[in-house]
RNA sequence: GCGGGAGUGGCGGAACUGGUAGACGCGCUGGACUUAGGAUCCAGUGGAGCAAUCCGUGGGGGUUCGAGUCCCCCCUUUCGCACCA
């Protein structure tokens, strides 16, 4: 056997060969089909998901791979407490990602993608995940996108699919639109033109209709807290009024706002909309004119990321004015784009005093600034030289009869006060918008959507599905200035399905969050062709028990799936609205102190490691680096720690079997052995895998004292406890140990508490809180004989005077005399 | 600006509800075995001090018999959202 790891190995060494060991029990389980999950059969169905990868092109990260192992412990975890844990993994290949490195290169997606699935099966293979390779989802397959589009046809049904105008992002000199991330301080990030604002007419997901549920439904999921409160920040639910400002002109609609402080209403001196409103042109009046077509036309050019990131107050008169309700004073009505027409009402009363963005837009425009409320104590006409925000502690002033009220208070008063003129009432609102899911681009689902002169936007029928997306050789961006399917002809004209008469495909294709939102319910029915789930295996498997993925995620991802999951709930297509029982996300990793980028050339590449030192060794030392929902440093000296644990594994379960040592272990072993069998067995459930694989060394320490040979009574547990980290080696020397079935159908090994206690402990002894001394005691000692022991010890005697005024005893942890 | 984290030895990190700070590992120092050692094994390793002892968890206050952990103020850092009315 060829050990390319040492040169001379050791004694202890010779015959751990990690590459031998891992190949041969890779090709073992996948002989056997250890790894795969009978999912109609399996009578204790346990889900453990990861996020699937994006397949790119330099293959896996090990960023990826961490979550992966981190989801892999726990599955096998599941397996060894009984579970019949189901493990799947796919590729989230679609995307604007593929499709820019496709281009970059000069390759087809088509070509591209396969080539780099091959090579993540191959990665995450070798690193010896339980996965069911049955199982396999690739969201660029029409077997899978098929379904994708069955999805969209679906919230079609339900009304929750609609079309509507939206600005898009828009380079005027590579002609095309261009995603957020691809626009670089408002310039295109390939030719650095100044890019621009467009408005398609694009597809949307009407998800702020569950807004109010996705916010709810938070309060009973076992999340982490962070991503909740990321989720629920996202959603933005936030209370106030709708007022109406009736306009001054004979005819005119009034403006309706939305505010959260409709306490301060008898402090709006004027009206700002935003430049899309609809009531803008109506508004303008003659001399204004000019003015204010010059502002919209500068703010319609401006692309959306610059607008929205300069803080710097701009702005233009409409020569209108409109009644402030509370005081029945008129107030002048602007245009601002500081105003955005996609939150509440796209207008809003601007409170200079109480407001910071108005008041900046005040003091820029020399427009009137109240006061209505005051501090504790403050003089209610003393002058406003910053927008006074506080609300906890204000009182309203200068507002007529609400004079004095608490702002709480007033919030309730004048909204009711205004309630009773017709002028306003309570509303809630929400930040959460509409999801677009229309995309100018190539590489995704075509969007399942035929427009006909005759019939308007007819669904493709769910039978004709899919609608393949063409191989197509001119998949980039040119100067036609249309969708690259739009250049297809022979593709996109097609016959009405209701009319027959000749039609048009949608070009656009959908969003690849569209395609990952779904695809959980797709990999137990992997293999259905009639269906995009069965409903017999869907009940059984889902929703998923525990789902493992990066923080990235932890809005739009996960908000999406809920989403999608809740509508299919509403259509009766399954019997659960949340997805995913338990979520945690994984922490980043970092490498020498330094986020890892390709231009450093700092990036940890898996394969290399994996050869070097064996996935074992890699696996263990990734989940030791750090705690896992935290990320860590990856130092390359750090992992010899790791991996000198695992030779001294081998080393001792095969001095133990080949000195044939049967004996019962010596007590000071077992009961080490039982205490670490209870610490990795608390650690995995809750991802505090650093502390679980710290724990079987501080075993392996105990182990390894004296000079004898372990008997098989220490070591085998410890094959078992280390074998979700290390399952390779745990599977060769399970069979060392004489075993023929995998160690992953051995259980996991029992906790004793009686053997794990000892009758004797180490009591802290304080005197006035400063520790001055450790006594061996037994384990029930009373609080008067610990004392007595203690004052008997000169060494924590002295530091008192007389006897302690006051004793605190803690059973079992420690003594502190107060003197 | 708003929101979420995080600041502990030379380094990565332990310390679950306040109760022996620094587990475990890396590195380092010394030793053993060796032709050799980047292998293996043994011992030591927060700082100061010969020692008794003192000081130590970003800084400053506080609560407590006792604070890395709780409360108040501040600093640094990192991630997310960024004019959301």
């Amino acid at each position: 056997m060829d050990n390319t790891l040492n040169q001379t190995p050791s004694d202890e060494q010779i015959g751990y060969d990690p590459s031998a060991v891992e190949g041969k029990w890779q090709q073992s389980w996948q002989d056997i089909g250890t790894n795969t999950t009978d999912v109609a059969a399996a009578p204790d169905p346990y889900y453990a998901l990861m996020m699937f990868p994006y397949p790119s092109a330099e293959g896996l990260h090990v960023g990826n791979l961490f979550a992966f192992v981190g989801n892999d412990i726990y599955g096998r975890f599941q397996r060894l407490q009984g579970h019949n844990v189901f493990e799947p993994f796919g590729y989230d290949a679609f995307g604007i990602h593929s499709e820019n490195y496709a281009l970059k290169v000069g390759k087809h997606p088509m070509d591209l993608i396969p080539q780099n699935i091959a090579n993540f099966r191959r990665q995450v293979q070798r690193s010896g995940l339980m996965v069911d390779w049955s199982k396999e989802v690739d969201t660029t397959n029409p077997d899978y996108y098929k379904w994708t589009q069955w999805v969209f046809l679906q919230l079609l049904k339900q009304g929750l699919a609609y079309k509507k105008q939206a600005a898009v992002n828009w380079c005027p000199s590579c002609k095309t639109v261009l995603a957020n991330e691809q626009v670089v301080g408002g310039a295109c990030e390939r030719c650095d033109t100044p890019v621009e604002q467009r408005f398609l007419s694009q597809w949307f997901f009407r998800i702020s209709d569950y807004a109010e549920r996705l916010l709810a439904n938070l309060d009973s999921l076992d999340w982490s807290e962070t991503t909740k409160t990321a989720q629920r920040n996202w959603i933005g639910r936030s209370e106030g009024a709708e007022i109406s400002f009736p306009v001054k002109k004979a005819g005119a609609e009034a403006i309706r706002v939305f505010t959260t402080r409709p306490d301060t209403v008898f402090g709006a001196t004027y009206l700002v909309v935003a430049p899309e409103h609809p009531l803008v042109a109506s508004l303008t009046t003659g001399v204004y004119r000019t003015a204010v077509d010059q502002y919209l036309a500068r703010s319609a050019k401006q692309d959306v990321v610059t607008r929205k990131s300069s803080t710097e107050k701009t702005g233009v008169f409409t020569g209108a004015y409109a009644t402030n309700p509370a005081t029945g004073s008129d107030i002048p009505i602007w245009i601002s784009d500081y105003v955005l027409m996609e939150y509440g009402t796209g207008a809003i009363m601007a409170v200079p005093g109480h407001d910071e963005r108005d008041f900046e837009f005040a003091k820029v425009f020399g427009l009137p600034i109240v006061r209505v409320v005051c501090a504790q104590g403050e003089e209610p006409s003393a002058p406003i030289d910053e927008a006074f925000t506080e609300n906890e502690r204000g009182i309203i002033v200068n507002s007529g009869k609400f004079d004095g009220m608490t702002v709480a208070t007033a919030k309730r008063e004048i909204i009711a006060m205004l309630d009773e003129k017709g002028a306003g009432h309570p509303v809630v609102n929400y930040r959460l918008h509409d999801w677009c899911i229309s995309r100018q681009r190539y590489w995704g689902p075509p969007i399942p959507i035929i427009y006909c002169d005759d019939c308007g936007a007819v669904p493709v029928p769910e039978n004709d599905l899919p609608v393949v997306l063409p191989h197509v050789e001119d998949f980039k961006p040119d100067d036609s200035g249309v969708s690259p399917l739009a250049r297809h002809e022979d593709w996109y004209r097609v016959p009405c399905p209701e009319c027959g008469k000749m039609a048009r495909r949608e070009t656009d294709v959908s969003d690849t969050f569209l395609d990952s939102a779904w695809y959980f319910l797709r990999y137990p029915s992997v293999g259905i062709d009639d269906k995009p789930f069965d409903s017999t295996i869907t009940k059984k498997w889902l929703p998923v028990n525990s789902y493992i993925g990066g923080n990235e995620h932890a809005v739009l991802h996960l908000l999406y799936s809920r989403f999608v999951t809740m509508v299919l709930n509403d259509m009766g297509f399954i019997d659960f609205e949340e997805p995913f029982k338990r979520f945690r996300a994984h922490g980043l990793i970092i490498r020498n102190g330094a986020k890892m980028s390709k231009s450093k050339g700092n990036v940890v590449i898996p394969d290399h490691y994996i050869e070097k030192w064996g996935a074992d060794a890699f696996r263990t030392y990734l989940m030791f680096l750090g705690p896992f929902e935290e990320g860590g440093d990856f130092r390359d000296a750090s992992i010899s720690g790791v991996k000198r644990f695992l030779d001294r594994l081998w080393a001792s379960v095969h001095s133990a079997v080949d000195s044939q040592s049967n004996g019962p272990g010596d007590p000071d072993v077992m009961r080490k052995l039982h205490q670490t069998i209870r610490k990795v067995g608390d650690d995995i459930p809750r991802l505090s895998y650093n502390t679980a694989v710290a724990a079987m060394m501080e075993y392996m320490n105990v182990l390894r004292r004296g000079e004898r040979a372990s008997s098989r009574s220490e070591v085998e547990p410890l094959v078992q406890l280390a074998s979700p980290f290390a399952p390779h080696i745990a599977e060769e020397l399970w069979e060392k140990l004489g075993h023929s079935e995998s160690v992953f159908d051995a259980g996991w090994p029992k906790f004793d508490s009686a053997l794990a206690t000892d009758e004797r402990f180490e009591l802290a002894v304080q005197v006035n809180g400063k520790t001055r001394g450790k006594l061996s005691v037994p384990r029930d000692i009373t609080q008067d004989d610990a004392v007595s022991a203690a004052m008997a010890e000169e060494s924590i005697s002295k530091f008192l005077s007389g006897p302690a005024k006051k004793i605190i005893f803690v059973p079992g942890r420690l003594l502190n005399l107060v003197g």
